[in-house]
RNA sequence: GGAGCGUUCGUCUAACGGUUAGGACGCCAGGUUUUCAUCCUGGUAAUACGGGUUCGAUUCCCGUACGCUCUACCA
C-alpha cells in the first residue's frame, strides 16, 4: 500500500470563504476520508499587504460549520507545523538558496519601476528566456557585482530559471495528460524582496515538508503548474511530487465567468459560506448559513456541483459522500451555480431533519422577531407541522409564528368582497361554541372533533364549508397559507381562536 | 496577443462506439390538499460546427467557433 493519503486546503486569509473555496475543501476532505487519510489546513499568508484580521478565524469557523474539520491546522497544530506560512519563512530561503546553488534560480535586482518600464516598452513582456538577459540579474551581472549588491542588502528577488526547449508535463487526476512548452513559461519570482516566498515556492516546499500526497486546487492554477513541476524536479524529485487535481470552476449563473461576490449581491443570493464582516470596508456580506441553509444541504449541493456517483441519487449525507467519492467522477467543465436548485437541496434537508434540531435552529430567529416560546416541546411539534413548506430556516417565521401569537396583519381584502351577515352570524355562533368549551375547562380540542362540529354548524346555517374555510383560515393565520385549519385550531388554545375570530369580525364589520 | 483548459435540455448532470440521448432543478398542465406548500401524474427542452476513423459516433482523432482561466515581488 502507498503512503497514507494526506491532502491540504491552503487558502490565503484575505476574506470570506467563497462557494468555490468550500467546494475545494469538500473534495479534499471527501478524498482524504474516503482513503482514511488526513486533511490539513495550511494558511498561505505570505502576502503581508493583503492580511485581513479575522479572516483566518473565519476560515476555521466556516470549516467547523460545514463539518469539514481539519486533522492538522494552525489552531489544533500537528506534527508538521507551523501551519502558517508566515511562520515558516526561514524554510523557504533554504530551498531558494539550494536552487541558486544548483543553477536553477538566480538573483534579480530589477526594481518594480524597472519592470513597469519594461512592460510599457515591450508589448507582452515576459521575464523569461526572451528578456532575462536584458535585465539586471545574476545572469547578466558579474559575480563581483552580484556579491557587492548582496552584501549591501540591495533589494532583490530570486527567480526560477526556466529551461529552454523542454516539455514539462503532468498527469492531472481529473484532466489527464497536460503539457507545456517551457519556452512559454516565464521566470516566476520565488522569493520576494521581503524574504517571503511567493505561492509558487511555498506550495512546493510545504507540500513536500508536510508529506502531501494529493494536491487539489482550482483550475485557475493550471497555467502555473509547469513552474511547480519544475520546482519539484529541481528540489525533491518528480517521483516525490503529489498527484495534482485541478478542479473545475464554479461559474456565475448568468453569462460566463467565475462566480464572484459581486454576482451574489447583484442576483440576490449568498456566495460566502457564512456572514463575512470585512473590517476594511466595514461591511458584512451575507452567508449561506445566515440566509438559512443547513450545513448538510450546503455540503450536499456543493458536492453535486461537479461530481456525481453515476446514479440518479442527489441527496447525500456526509457519510454517503465520503463512501462514494472518487476523483474520476469529477466533471471537467465548470458548473454554473443555480440558486433555485440550491434552495431545493435545503428544502429536502429540512424535510429530513429532526424536529428537535429544527427547533434549535429556529429558536434564535424567533428570539430576534420577539416571538415567545413558552414550551420547547410545543415548538418541536410545530416544526413537524410546517417544515414541508419551508425552504430556508427563516421561512419558519412566517409559516409558524401564528402558532405562538395572533397575526398582526389580516388579509381582509380576500374575505370582504363575499362577506355577508350570514357568515358573520356563523362565526359568532362558532365563538359561542368554543367559549362553552373553555367554560367547561377545555383548553384545546382535537382536530377531528373541531372539524365535525364546524361542519354541523355549517349545515345548520345552510351554508357551504367551502365558503367558510378560507375566511376562518385568514382569521387564524392572517393569510392564505399554513397547515390544515383544524390542525391549527387544535394546537392553539380555544380562547385564542375565539379572540382571533372576534378580532376579524370587528375588522370586517367596520369595513 | 500568447499559453492552457473546457463545450450534452435554460441550469446541474447520466450515457466510458450501438439508448426512443436518461435523471434532477426550473417552467407548464392535471390530480391531492375546501388555502399555500408538500406529494403524485404528465409535458417542455440538449449532444456548438465541419471533417475524418468506423458497419455504426454524444462518445475516438483533426480542424473551426465559442467560452473560461492565467499571463504581478496576489494567491
Amino acid at each position: 500500500m502507498d503512503a497514507k493519503v494526506r491532502v491540504r486546503f491552503a487558502p490565503s486569509p484575505t476574506g470570506g470563504l467563497h462557494l468555490g473555496g468550500v467546494r475545494t475543501v469538500l473534495f479534499n476532505y471527501l478524498f482524504a476520508k474516503h482513503h482514511n487519510g488526513e486533511f490539513i489546513l495550511r494558511i498561505e499568508d505570505t502576502d503581508q499587504t493583503r492580511f485581513v484580521p479575522g479572516a483566518e478565524q473565519y476560515i476555521q469557523d466556516t470549516l467547523a460549520w460545514c463539518g469539514l474539520v481539519p486533522d492538522e491546522s494552525p489552531l489544533h497544530g500537528g506534527p508538521y507545523g507551523p501551519y502558517r506560512q508566515s511562520e515558516r519563512k526561514p524554510m523557504y530561503k533554504e530551498f531558494a538558496d539550494k536552487l541558486i546553488a544548483q543553477g536553477n534560480a538566480y538573483y534579480a535586482f530589477d526594481t518594480p519601476e524597472d519592470l513597469e518600464a519594461k512592460r510599457k516598452e515591450i508589448p507582452n513582456f515576459q521575464y523569461s528566456r526572451a528578456h532575462r538577459l536584458d535585465m539586471k540579474n545574476s545572469l547578466t551581472l558579474s559575480k563581483e557585482m552580484v556579491d557587492e549588491l548582496l552584501k549591501n542588502n540591495t533589494p532583490h528577488v530570486i527567480r526560477i530559471k526556466v529551461p529552454e526547449n523542454e516539455e514539462v508535463s503532468l498527469e492531472d487526476v481529473i484532466r489527464g495528460h497536460v503539457s507545456f512548452d517551457t519556452n512559454m513559461v516565464d521566470d516566476k519570482v520565488l522569493l520576494k524582496a521581503d524574504g517571503m516566498p511567493t505561492y509558487h515556492l511555498a506550495v512546493v516546499v510545504d507540500d513536500h515538508l508536510m508529506k502531501i500526497t494529493h494536491a487539489f486546487r482550482g483550475e485557475e492554477w493550471l497555467p502555473s503548474a509547469p513552474v511547480h513541476v519544475l520546482l519539484w524536479k529541481y528540489l525533491f524529485g518528480l517521483d516525490q511530487m503529489p498527484k495534482w487535481a485541478h478542479l473545475p470552476l464554479i461559474l456565475k449563473p448568468d453569462g460566463n465567468g467565475k462566480l464572484s461576490k459581486r454576482d451574489g449581491e447583484r442576483l440576490g443570493f449568498p456566495v460566502f459560506a457564512m456572514d463575512w464582516f470585512d473590517p476594511n470596508t466595514n461591511t458584512t456580506t451575507i452567508g449561506f448559513k445566515e440566509r438559512g441553509f443547513l450545513p448538510e444541504a450546503f455540503v450536499n449541493l456543493l458536492a453535486m456541483l461537479g461530481w456525481n456517483d453515476g446514479t440518479d441519487k442527489e441527496i447525500y449525507s456526509m457519510e454517503e459522500l465520503i463512501a462514494g467519492f472518487s476523483l474520476d467522477r469529477v466533471h471537467k467543465g465548470g458548473a454554473k451555480f443555480d440558486y433555485e436548485k440550491a434552495k431545493w437541496f435545503n428544502a429536502e434537508w429540512i424535510k429530513k431533519m429532526d424536529n428537535e434540531k429544527l427547533a434549535s435552529l429556529v429558536q434564535p430567529h424567533f428570539d430576534k422577531e420577539g416571538i415567545e416560546v413558552h414550551d420547547p416541546n410545543y415548538l418541536v411539534k410545530i416544526m413537524g407541522l410546517v417544515k414541508e413548506r419551508c425552504q430556508l430556516i427563516p421561512d419558519f417565521i412566517t409559516q409558524s409564528s401564528f402558532f405562538f401569537q395572533a397575526p398582526t396583519q389580516i388579509d381582509t381584502a380576500s374575505i370582504a368582497p363575499k362577506w355577508d351577515t350570514k357568515k358573520s352570524e356563523f362565526f359568532t355562533e362558532l365563538t359561542t361554541l368554543y367559549k362553552s368549551k373553555t367554560d367547561s375547562g377545555m383548553l384545546t380540542a382535537p382536530s377531528a372533533d373541531l372539524e365535525n362540529e364546524f361542519k354541523e354548524l355549517v349545515v345548520k346555517h345552510a351554508l357551504k364549508p367551502g365558503e367558510l374555510m378560507l375566511p376562518f383560515r385568514i382569521m387564524l393565520v392572517g393569510g392564505k397559507f399554513g397547515p390544515g385549519v383544524f390542525e391549527i385550531v387544535e394546537n392553539i388554545e380555544l380562547k385564542d381562536t375565539v379572540a382571533r375570530i372576534e378580532y376579524s369580525l370587528q375588522l370586517l364589520s367596520s369595513n
